[in-house]
DNA sequence: AGCCAGGGCAGGT
DNA sequence: ACCTGCCATGGC
């Protein structure tokens, strides 16, 4: 068992993992269990810092994971420089939030199932395919014993026919996942560790069911593509309400922020996210 | 009960 | 290029 500890002026594990970014974790032991691919570690506040536990063999992989070499404080500092004023409040309130470094696969297929769907349910449609085709793991996290499925491979799901995710719940969505899967297993993402955002996302377009949201969510959470800007309801109404915008198109709503952010839009779209949804309810 | 959700597609202008 | 209706399901 490995123990990781990290200040938490600029990690905040709630925040982080609430935010919509990711779907597999739950409460735990006061803490959190989050799971990524067949890893799992649990994550708590102690005081002034974060503690993050897992195998030996994961330490590099959860160092990564929570992007623990990133310095969020320029980040947010940036974020508090960028004359939106917005988006200085955004950063204040939001500035334990981290990106992830999500496995590609899984967060590509996670964002085709988040499509005009609310978070609670993302979550249970996830955990359904999870146990119905991941292989069963168990790790010892915070003392106690933990029982849970891997997020499927994608050659684990070639195999699966519209009819399967359909029992499963999703809807209109399981035609998309068995062209996303085919599309992967048909080499969508060989070679791609080079390309830039735009050439990626250009690639992710052209399979069905992943549209201008769901690419850009993908490149951002799964492959850390900063300079992506998803925009769903919640961004669209920070840009008109907050911004003062009068685009109407999301693509190009998306494009406005990128030009005006830069490398830093994925960041700053986290916090925007965060701020919004906050002051509805959300968390 | 009815609106909404981290949308995308097809078909029409 | 922009607009509209439709797509399943269930959280609230």
């Amino acid at each position: 068992m490995k123990k990781i500890v990290v200040s938490g002026d600029f990690f905040n594990p709630a925040d982080t993992l609430n935010c919509g970014q990711v779907f597999r974790y739950f409460d735990f032991n006061g803490g959190y269990v989050a799971f990524s691919g067949d890893k799992a570690c649990f994550l708590k506040t102690e005081g002034e810092n974060v503690l993050v536990e897992c195998s030996e063999a994961d330490e590099k992989y959860f160092y990564n994971y929570f992007d623990l070499a990133e310095d969020y404080s320029e980040i947010v500092a940036r974020a508090c420089e960028s004359g939106a004023e917005v988006l200085k409040t955004a950063a204040l309130l939001g500035k334990g939030v981290r990106i992830l470094r999500q496995k590609g696969e899984e967060a590509l297929l996670s964002f085709v199932i988040s499509q005009n769907n609310n978070i609670p349910r993302i979550k249970k449609l996830i955990e359904g395919l999870c146990s119905a085709v991941g292989n069963k793991k168990t790790a010892v996290l915070a003392g106690e014993t933990v029982q849970y499925y891997a997020f499927p491979e994608a050659s684990e799901l070639a195999d699966k026919t519209e009819d399967f995710y359909l029992n499963l719940g999703f809807g209109y969505r399981a035609r998309y996942m068995c062209e996303v899967v085919r599309a992967i297993n048909g080499g969508l993402l060989c070679g791609i560790e080079n390309l830039s955002f735009s050439e990626l996302k250009k690639r992710l377009l052209e399979v069905k069911g992943v549209g201008e949201k769901v690419a850009d969510c993908a490149c951002l959470f799964g492959f850390h593509k900063t300079d992506s800007f998803p925009v769903d309801v919640w961004l669209e109404r920070v840009y008109k309400q907050d911004f003062n915008g009068s685009l109407t198109d999301r693509k190009k709503i998306s494009e406005y922020f990128v030009s005006r952010f830069k490398s830093d839009s994925g960041f700053f779209q986290q916090y925007l996210f965060y701020y919004k949804r906050s002051l509805s309810g959300n968390r």
